[in-house]
DNA sequence: ATCCAACTAGTAATTAACTCA
DNA sequence: ATGAGTTAATTACTAGTTGGA
């Protein structure tokens, strides 16, 4: 096709996002020494690496100006009526069938952009619940220390007092409402068993700082 | 080029993934009525739509035997050495440079999709945490209120004990270790002032169910 | 130290399936 | 139901980076 005839060098490169993604340990593949270099494409007619200049259809990067106005266009809205296509494709001198591949693509690139920036909010977000979680635990834990030494005093100090009720009596009563939470999965902290001092973590420690990639599909 | 003289239709979509990202309710897009076809691309030639067959270079999607084999090569190694390359090359009848652009871009494709995955197992576990931060705050709630009910019994039963320690003493003994964690990001839960019923909920309630998305960069 | 072939990220363009008016 | 635009997936290309001989 060759559209656009100008030419400009190329937009700054960004920054290598989702980078952390690639540890794949899995596997290893040291070898990679590339011996017989046969001059691989001969076969087809000799047009392989660079398709010959057939005067027509190289897919020249846009020029900076031509991404700019477009980047513009984007975040003005992300949509791209025909209006705006037309008034695009004549003001930057494209094809307006490249004006919509253009935000297309971009569509698709913001997309990914959105999933990356939801992940970090949502992995904030579940580090400061653990933190919340790990103070809660520590405050039990001193709660019930609290109940066994005031039980033990209350024992010790006054005589009376048989087997009236002393603190076996936890999880049974219900001093307000909202333990109704617990319906689906594991019933992880489980919360009844009050003299139970080891919380059983289960889910807590993994901390998503570095993340573990299993296996690949 | 018209590489690859087989044809093949084509393999089946899957789902359409990734969808929840579209909740990008900041902007209203109602027009798009497109008036005005104005028979788009008479400028540059008339070779705008099809890109009239030049005998060569079309873009044909590999058969599905070529993707099967492909994709079980990948899914063996998601490296390619250029053994494979060769052999993969021989035994598809595409040009060494085609394979390796697929496992280009198939890594690629595998690299959001590990994303994707990876959100999925942390909201997952945001989740359980959540559930688990609840039934903490709700057990606290009910040994605060079993230590009041106790402190109250034993100022009635006893006459003894004037004001010797009765329950102010809470958050400054540490009864295990593990009260270093809290040192970033705001002291949500605090857990400081044991008879301060309600706890604050703060960060727990978004859920992640349906997600938010605020604006696109 | 240079070169070369692989890698990566980003981008452009095409195709098929979907949606909706 | 026909046809417009859209999404998702693909194919290919460009430019920059990296590691090994």
């Amino acid at each position: 096709m060759d559209w656009n005839g100008t030419f400009k060098p190329f937009v700054s490169r960004p920054q290598p996002s989702l980078n952390f993604l690639y540890n794949y340990d899995c596997d290893q593949f040291p070898g990679m020494e590339m011996k017989n270099r046969v001059l691989t494409g001969a076969a087809h007619g000799g047009l392989v690496p660079a398709m010959v200049d057939k005067n027509e259809q190289k897919k020249k990067p846009l020029s900076s100006d031509q991404l700019d106005s477009l980047e513009r266009s984007f975040q003005e809205e992300i949509k791209l009526d025909p209006d705006r296509k037309m008034r695009l494709s004549r003001e930057l001198g494209l094809q307006p069938r490249q004006i919509a591949v253009w935000f297309q693509n971009r569509r698709a690139r913001w997309k990914t952009k959105q999933l990356e920036r939801l992940y970090d909010t949502l992995k904030h977000d579940y580090d400061v619940v653990s933190r919340e979680k790990q103070k809660l635990q520590d405050e039990v834990m001193k709660l019930k220390g609290m109940l066994i030494e005031q039980a033990t005093r209350n024992q010790v100090g006054s005589t009376e007092m048989s087997g009236e009720e002393t603190i076996e009596s936890t999880s049974v009563g219900t001093p307000n409402k909202a333990t109704v939470v617990a319906n689906s999965e594991q019933p992880v902290g489980e919360c009844n068993y009050v003299f139970n001092v080891e919380y059983n973590p289960a889910v807590s420690s993994p901390y998503w700082g570095t993340v573990q990639l299993p296996c690949y599909p």
